[in-house]
DNA sequence: CAAGGGGTGAACACTCTTGTTCAGCGGCGA
DNA sequence: TCGCCGCTGAACAAGAGTGTTCACCCCTTG
């Protein structure tokens, strides 16, 4: 009953990422949040199934259902931010969009893990998950911030602009999923529809131009 | 322990929906769909408690959780489609837009009711929830192709601008909630970010024409 | 081969949840 | 005033989820 047994998730983790006590458990955590978004109310033998490991060997490793949350939400928010820190490498050397497009790009293969965050109520009094999502949050605004300075972008609230980048991400994400959306069409959709809107460009001289469909 | 006492829904179920069985159970399921998407793994102890009613008296109104869940769901698509129905009527004054406008202003109300929809899994397998859904999404769906025939979208697939417009109302609903945006701004901003996007008004010809292909 | 470590299922105690039953309570109409 | 009806908490049984312990197995290392 695995959801996705593996390779939904690039390999994403920087490697000087030495720890072995978490570096260990990615691949456990990266298949208990795909399993927990996809069936919310699941018991930890089922995420234990789903991750290919058995009841007892998760209880070593998480002492508590609480335990296992928090490191799953570590974990998914250290992914977020490699895709963050990798669309800010990538920015060097194609200042057009001032890395928003590489940043899309690196969102968009982990819906997963955005929607785990952003809609798992726990995570509001965890202390290190809340640390750890800010810095993620002023990682995120950097990059929007850098993109703004390339003029790409209009003057809007800085958080509005985040907000709508992650909504926008999430859903093409979704679609990708469930197979109405190619995954290699994502990025261009995501960015045009953001920053171009879906409204008519010409709303002076309409002559009423009818789709082809 | 109440999520939302009260008030936070606008009574918009139309009044000529007469069946007793479902009307006078209306706020209790408000109620529920309320706090199901804020504790998603909520007992129905502590949903009954949330909704002010004994838990005995929830058994006998509800026999199942998947009874509840059944009509939380139900519930919470007829007040999607009120909300679509009610942008509908109204479109009739003012049709510069299509309706869109009213579309956006009656869908941000009701964050919690689209979040539920959108993100419980077991409805997947209920028939007339996938029926109603269907429903619903005929309605949107023809708003939306009245507003392109407006001339005021763009050539774009039907689900994307179902999907976008849905997100872009629930991340501007969950500002609302967190007290970043005022209320009454959000309609403008939405409709604002979705026709016109955020980006620069192209002070160059081409912006980010990268792979047309 | 022997020792050890990590992973495993079986079994257990405990709590929480679910669903049911029942007697009591308060309002409301006759 | 009386009886009806809906709501309620208490109590209960059955089941699922949680957390722990333990003996076992397999693989690696010495």
């Amino acid at each position: 009953m695995s959801v996705s047994p593996s390779g939904v998730l690039p390999r994403i983790g920087p490697s000087p990422e030495a720890d072995p006590e978490l570096q260990k458990h990615t691949a456990l955590l990266d298949a208990a949040v795909s399993y927990l978004v996809a069936h919310p109310r699941a018991s930890l033998a089922q995420i234990a199934a789903a991750a290919g490991i058995g009841r007892t060997t998760l209880f070593k490793l998480f002492a508590t259902r609480d335990e296992l949350e928090h490191a799953v939400a570590v974990r998914a928010l250290a992914v977020c931010q490699a895709a963050v820190d990798e669309a800010d490498s990538r920015w060097a050397h194609r200042s057009d969009d001032g890395g928003l497009r590489a940043l899309v790009t690196a969102l968009l293969p982990i819906g997963p893990q955005l929607n785990f965050i952003w809609r798992t109520p726990s995570l509001d009094v965890d202390d290190e998950v809340h640390r750890v999502y800010l810095q993620l949050d002023r990682s995120l605004l950097a990059v929007l911030g850098r993109a703004r300075s390339a003029g790409v972008l209009r003057d809007l609230p800085d958080w509005w602009l985040g907000q709508s980048l992650y909504a926008l991400v999430y859903v093409a994400w979704e679609s990708v999923q469930s197979g109405r959306l190619a995954r290699l069409d994502a990025p261009d959709l995501v960015l045009d529809t953001m920053l171009s809107g879906v409204g008519a460009p010409s709303p002076t001289p309409t002559p009423t131009r009818r789709s082809t469909r």
